[in-house]
RNA sequence: AGUCCGUUCGUCUAGUCCGGUCAGGACGCCAGGUUUUCAUCCUGGUAACACGGGUUCGAAUCCCGUACGGACUACCA
C-alpha cells in the first residue's frame, strides 16, 4: 500500500438521475475516503453536450445530501483544484492532447462518421476480427498519420472537422493491478485508437478523466467494472502524459444486476422493476415521467446506505446493522466482492424496518404527524406518540402506521366479514351489552385496570376470553388484527369504547 | 464474433490468498411456541460449493478445460 494521502473522486455524468449503483459507487468511495481520513470529490463529467439532462446535477448533490454523503470538495463546495465541473475545464485538456500528438502519441483525424462506417462495413465483410480503429485499419483513413503536413495544416485551418486519436501500439502487454481482482492484463492489439478530441472540441471521457485525476491528485479510482475494458486505454495515456508513477490505483466494483437475472441494473428501469431504482425520486423533464424514490417510498436514509454498504462489501463479521460512522471505521476495499449482486427489494424492506424500530417515538411520531395532517387529523403530539410506541415493531415504514392504526383516530367504517362470521354468534350481542356495563363502571380507565375488570368478569361468569376479547376487538377496531385491545381501549378512552360497542352491536348482525 | 471479468442455499453472503470442523450467518419460505386476534418476537426446519478432469492421504479452496452469466467493443460516460 502506498503511503500517499487519499483522494478519490466520485464522477458521474449529468445524464439523468443517479441510480443505486451510482449511489454506491459513491458511497464505497466516500467511505473509503474517510476511513484513511481522506478527501471526497465530486466531479460532473459533462463532457457529451447531447446527454446533458436538465437538473441531474442538482438531483446528483441532493441524493448525495440525503444519503448523507458529505462531499469535501468539488461542484457545490469548490476547492483548492477548481472548477470541478469538466465542461468549464475544456480549454485545459486541449493542451494534453496537442502534448501527445507533438510527442506521437496521438493524431488528427479527419474521417467523416460516413466514412468510419463504409471501414466498418468493409472490415466485417472481410470477417475481420474486429472493425476498430486500430494500428492495423488507421492506414487506410484520413488522418495525420497518413497525411502530408502541410495537407493536415489546411484541413485544420479551414475548419475541417476533426478529431484527435490515441495512438495505440501494436503487441504491447498492458498491466495494471486492479484492487478487487487483482492482476489484469490486456494485449494493446486488442485495444482501438480511442479518441481523446471530439470535435466539437470536448474531450472525450477518457482524456478528461486521466487528465482531472492526475491534476487533482487522485490517489485510487473506485468505480463500476463497466470501465475495466477501457482502463488500458487509461493506463496508456498515463504513461505516454509521463505520470505512470503518479498513475492512481484501480479498484473495479461488481454491478449491481436487475433482480430477475439479466444485465446490469439501468437508470431506464425506473419503476419497471417493481422497486424503485433511484434515491430520490425524479420527473424526466423532457417526458414528464415520474420514477420513485427510496426516500419517497418511505426508507430511512441511514437504512438505505447499510443495505447499498452491504451490495457487493461485508465486513467478514455477521453485524448487518451499520451506522454511517462505523461503516467509515470498518471499510476495507479488499472486502469487496468480486461478483455482480442482484437488489433484493425484501431484505431492504427489513433493513428498514430494522432501522425503524431502532427509532425514537418523537421522530416518529413527527413523521406520522405529516401523514395524519393531509388526512384531516389533528390530535396531539403526546397521543401518536402513544400509539406509535403500540405499533412501530408492526410496521416497515411510517407509510404502513396508518394502516396500523387508523382505529386509534377514526371509529370503524366496516366489520371485516369473515371475522364476524368466525366470532360473532347468536348471543354475541348479550355479552357485548353485559361487557358495556362492566366497562361503563370502569372509573379509572388505564389499560391494566380495564384488563383485570374485563378478566375478572370473564372468569366469574365462566365465559372464554375469545368469546368476549374477540368480538370486541371487531366493535372497537372493525377487524381481527391489532395491538392490545385493552392499550387500545384506554387510548380512545371510555366515552368512545362505549359508543363503539354500541355501533358494533346495532350494526353487526349475524 | 472478439476481449476482459465472474460463478457457494431462491436472494445477499462467510469460508478461497495460507487445502483438513456435519460448508456458517442474514432475508425469504415452512413448522412449533408466545398472544384475546393479527403482526412482532423466540425456537426449529428448508436449501448451495456450475460441470469435468487433474495435483494431493485429503479440494468449495490449487491447476487445466468446458458450460453458463455479465461487461465492453460509439465523435456515451
Amino acid at each position: 500500500m502506498n503511503t500517499k494521502e487519499v483522494r478519490v473522486r466520485f464522477a458521474p455524468s449529468p445524464t439523468g438521475p443517479l441510480h443505486i449503483g451510482g449511489v454506491r459507487t459513491a458511497l464505497f468511495n466516500y467511505l473509503f475516503a474517510k476511513k484513511h481520513n481522506g478527501t471526497f470529490i465530486l466531479r460532473i463529467e459533462d463532457t457529451d453536450q447531447n446527454r446533458y439532462v436538465k437538473g441531474a446535477e442538482d438531483y446528483i448533490v441532493n441524493s448525495l445530501k440525503w444519503c448523507n454523503i458529505k462531499i469535501d470538495e468539488g461542484v457545490g463546495v469548490g476547492g483548492k483544484y477548481a472548477p470541478y465541473r469538466q465542461s468549464e475545464r475544456k480549454d485545459i485538456y486541449k493542451k494534453y492532447a496537442e502534448q501527445l500528438i507533438n510527442d506521437g502519441f496521438a493524431y488528427y483525424a479527419f474521417d467523416t462518421p460516413d466514412e468510419l462506417e463504409k471501414m466498418r462495413e468493409k472490415l466485417k465483410a472481410e470477417k475481420s476480427e474486429n472493425q476498430q480503429y486500430n494500428f492495423l485499419s488507421r492506414t487506410a483513413m484520413r488522418n495525420s498519420l497518413n497525411l502530408s503536413q502541410d495537407e493536415v495544416e489546411k484541413l485544420i485551418e479551414s475548419n475541417t472537422p476533426h478529431v484527435i486519436r490515441l495512438k495505440v501500439p501494436e503487441n504491447e502487454k498492458v498491466e495494471f493491478t486492479d484492487l478487487v481482482h487483482g492482476k489484469i492484463s490486456f494485449d494493446s492489439s486488442l485495444l482501438d485508437d480511442k479518441i481523446l478530441f471530439k470535435s466539437d472540441g470536448m474531450p472525450t471521457y477518457h482524456l478528461a478523466n486521466v487528465v482531472d485525476d492526475y491534476l487533482m491528485k487522485i490517489s485510487h479510482v473506485i468505480r463500476g467494472s463497466e470501465w475495466i475494458n477501457s482502463t488500458p486505454s487509461h493506463v496508456l495515456l498515463y504513461r505516454f502524459l509521463g505520470w505512470e508513477n503518479e498513475m492512481p490505483e484501480f479498484a473495479h466494483m461488481p454491478l449491481i444486476l436487475k433482480p430477475n437475472g439479466k444485465g446490469k441494473l439501468s437508470k431506464r428501469d425506473g419503476d419497471a422493476l417493481g422497486f424503485p431504482v433511484f434515491p430520490l425520486e425524479w420527473t424526466n423533464p423532457n417526458t414528464n415521467e415520474v420514477s420513485s424514490g427510496y426516500r419517497e417510498s418511505g426508507y430511512f436514509s441511514d437504512a438505505f446506505i447499510n443495505i447499498l454498504a452491504l451490495l457487493g462489501w461485508n465486513p467478514g463479521t455477521e453485524q448487518e446493522i451499520f451506522s454511517m460512522k462505523e461503516l467509515t471505521e470498518i471499510f476495507s476495499l479488499d472486502r469487496i466482492g468480486k461478483s455482480g449482486s442482484r437488489f433484493d427489494p425484501e431484505k431492504a424492506k427489513w433493513f428498514n424496518h430494522q432501522y425503524l424500530i431502532n427509532k425514537n417515538n418523537e421522530e416518529l411520531a413527527f413523521l406520522y404527524q405529516e401523514i395524519l395532517k393531509e388526512k384531516g387529523i389533528e390530535v396531539s403530539d403526546k397521543l401518536v406518540i402513544k400509539v406509535v410506541d403500540l405499533i412501530k415493531e408492526r410496521a416497515s415504514f411510517v407509510s404502513d402506521f396508518w394502516k396500523q392504526s387508523f382505529f386509534f383516530f377514526q371509529k370503524p367504517t366496516e366489520y371485516d366479514p369473515k371475522v364476524v362470521k368466525k366470532k360473532w354468534k347468536e348471543d354475541t350481542s348479550d355479552t357485548m351489552k353485559k361487557i358495556l356495563e362492566v366497562i361503563e363502571n370502569i372509573e379509572d380507565f388505564k389499560s391494566e385496570i380495564i384488563e383485570e375488570t374485563v378478566k375478572n368478569y370473564i372468569e366469574k361468569n365462566e365465559l372464554s376470553f375469545g368469546k368476549v376479547l374477540n368480538p370486541l376487538r371487531l366493535c372497537l377496531v372493525g377487524s381481527g388484527k391489532g395491538p392490545s385491545l385493552f392499550h387500545i381501549a384506554e387510548i380512545i378512552g371510555k366515552e368512545e369504547v362505549v359508543e363503539r360497542i354500541n355501533n358494533g352491536i346495532e350494526k353487526i348482525k349475524k
